[in-house]
DNA sequence: CTGAAAGCGCTAACAA
DNA sequence: TTGTTAGCGCTTTCAG
């Protein structure tokens, strides 16, 4: 690799000072004819600023830290493409992380981040909210896509709520508890999604709903319960790990234990999958048998017999939107923005029987 | 943010001198008593050192980078988390890039690697072997994945062909052409993929077999070519640029123009995919009017009615293997790895009626 | 075994 | 408008 150009070079070939270089290439104020010469003597050298000198200079890496649990699941594939092409428009980087739905591999993402600098980072969430303070208390601007972090339980840890006797207790409450993080998010309107779906189903005179969630479906359960309204019958609401396997040991856990449901909202792609694959190997007709409606639209969901009727969130656009708040959150803070789901119905849901 | 400890910081606190710092904290040679108090510092202040510092100072960032053309085709999403679990595995970091396919991108994304000092980098290449030179030139490590860029095709500058007069001609040949990229590289074994499957459909009965292909799908065209055997009908071979709708484009036209069809191979996920949409539309039952076969395996293969018969290729490993190619590369120069396909038999194929 | 010092390439004061 | 200079945090000779 023989040694690129650097502005020093720059500087001798046009004759002029190395803070010159560094102004006409930043845009800086030159005579015409100064910023000829450098734009010329840059040309010939092929320059190109380096941005290790750069970034050390300004104590901080541009661009992004972007960190999925999982990028085969198509929905965090749009996502991260949406963060592309935000990125590739304002001409910055990305580091991309998988976790796996895994705190502790997140923990060590964050922390290779921060040694890289880079101080800016998108996250679907896998842990809680003490995953993410040192995130915070780094001073990263961080949003936060698809779902927030959990809050700690409170009694995880009864050794944090004792009293310290160099804290100074407001006397508000016996449990201290943090104050949720303050970061800012974009999200579906997941509880819109579920509404809209639920009713749906009620219409088609579905009683007995279930719900298939995973991991960081809180919003969506909590959707569910308030829609399909008390009492709320738990054994239809089950939950994956976020595998693959697991979910389809969810799903065929669900048809088995509960032959009497008659319709199944999945709270993701994976979920949805899991569910179908689970209704097939159980002889369940879909939507004979069982009705489905599945959380994500994505290309496949047209392709199943019958097409699967979903909620459809903007994937794309959610990482677009979120790339452009962790860039453009100059100082401010601005608040999260919910985008709009979309109930499209397809095949995978017929009247019950 | 407030500021984080450097190595100063330690140092100081540990009464020593930052390169001894420096030393313990790489392992290299000191007293235990001096590593004692220099670790004892370092947790204390719980410093972290700055990969900013380090990258200048040996005039490289770590990591690598990794371009795909579209993460939501799954079988890049597969490459993609094969790439990021050795890269955790290595503790190195991961620049993404989509390129939407379009060379213009990729050499963009290329050019924001090199300033960024990345020099290692994972392809799959969109651009030809004229796009890749530079980052060659410039002397990075790279692997390309899945497939090759094109030669230039030797007539696209007649102006390159002309005798320059200070070029020492070897007398062998009257068109110049330069040599081939000399880069290792991870390949499914395609020739081999696409012959089971032609043999497969051939035992079916089938005479008459489409390939349906996309951009980077030369090889699998050839073995095709190879497989069927002159003389090829070439209104059977026919092409998508890409995306999703071109993909469907293609399928659509290739079933309404040539009825007669039996047997499809579809080159890739998504060119699967636009198949199953386009014989659905035209009212084509999977097999018994037409059979398929799909290039790459991938989750919601399983789902269609029937599951689509696929030769499936190890994405995932295909990253790992890239990812332990490009880091391990010490100097030498390691020939790429050709991994097995396997023909996965499900339900959309049939016997030809 | 350890420390002092010289940069890596760049930007941002500060002077001229 | 320009050039000079002082670092950013780290590794790595080179002396001691």
């Amino acid at each position: 690799m023989e040694r690129r150009a650097t502005i020093k070079d720059v500087a001798e070939a046009a004759g002029v000072g190395v803070a010159t270089v560094s102004r006409v290439l930043s845009g800086g104020s030159a005579s015409p004819q100064t910023r000829e010469r450098v734009l010329a003597a840059a040309a010939q050298l092929d320059y190109r600023p380096s941005a290790l000198g750069r970034n050390l200079r300004q104590r901080r890496t541009g661009g992004m830290g972007l960190l999925v649990p999982d990028l085969t699941d198509t929905f965090h594939a749009q996502l991260a493409e949406g963060v592309l092409a935000y990125a590739r428009s304002a001409g910055e980087h990305v580091v991309l992380g998988s976790t796996a739905g895994d705190p502790e591999q997140e923990s060590e993402l964050i922390g290779m981040l921060l040694e890289q600098s880079v101080d800016r980072l998108i996250a679907v969430p896998s842990g809680d909210e003490e995953t993410w303070a040192p995130a915070i208390r780094a001073g990263m601007t961080v949003v936060f896509a698809d779902r927030l972090p959990a809050r700690p339980s409170s009694d995880d840890d009864p050794s944090t709520t004792a009293v310290n006797d160099l804290m100074l207790l407001d006397g508000l409450s016996s449990a201290v508890r943090p104050r949720p993080l303050d970061v800012p998010s974009v999200l579906a309107d997941d509880r819109a999604g579920i509404r809209t779906a639920v009713r749906y189903l009620r219409g088609l005179g579905h009683k007995r709903i279930a719900f298939l969630g995973g991991p960081g479906h809180d919003r969506r359960v909590t959707a569910f319960r308030e829609a399909v309204g008390a009492p709320v019958d738990e054994e239809l609401v089950v939950f994956g790990t976020g595998s693959r396997d697991s979910a389809y040991a969810a799903a065929s856990g669900l048809f088995q234990s509960r032959p009497d449901l008659s319709a199944v909202v999945a709270g993701g792609n994976v979920l949805g999958e899991a569910a179908v694959l689970a209704a097939r190997e159980l002889d369940l007709r879909v939507p004979r048998d069982v009705s489905l409606v599945m959380y994500d639209d994505v290309p496949w969901a047209e392709l199943c017999s019958p097409p699967l009727t979903v909620i459809a969130q903007p994937g794309r656009d959610m990482g677009y939107r979120a790339a452009e708040l962790v860039l453009r959150s100059g100082g401010r803070r601005p608040r999260g923005v919910v985008l709009p789901t979309e109930l499209i119905i397809r095949g995978s849901c017929g009247p019950h029987r």
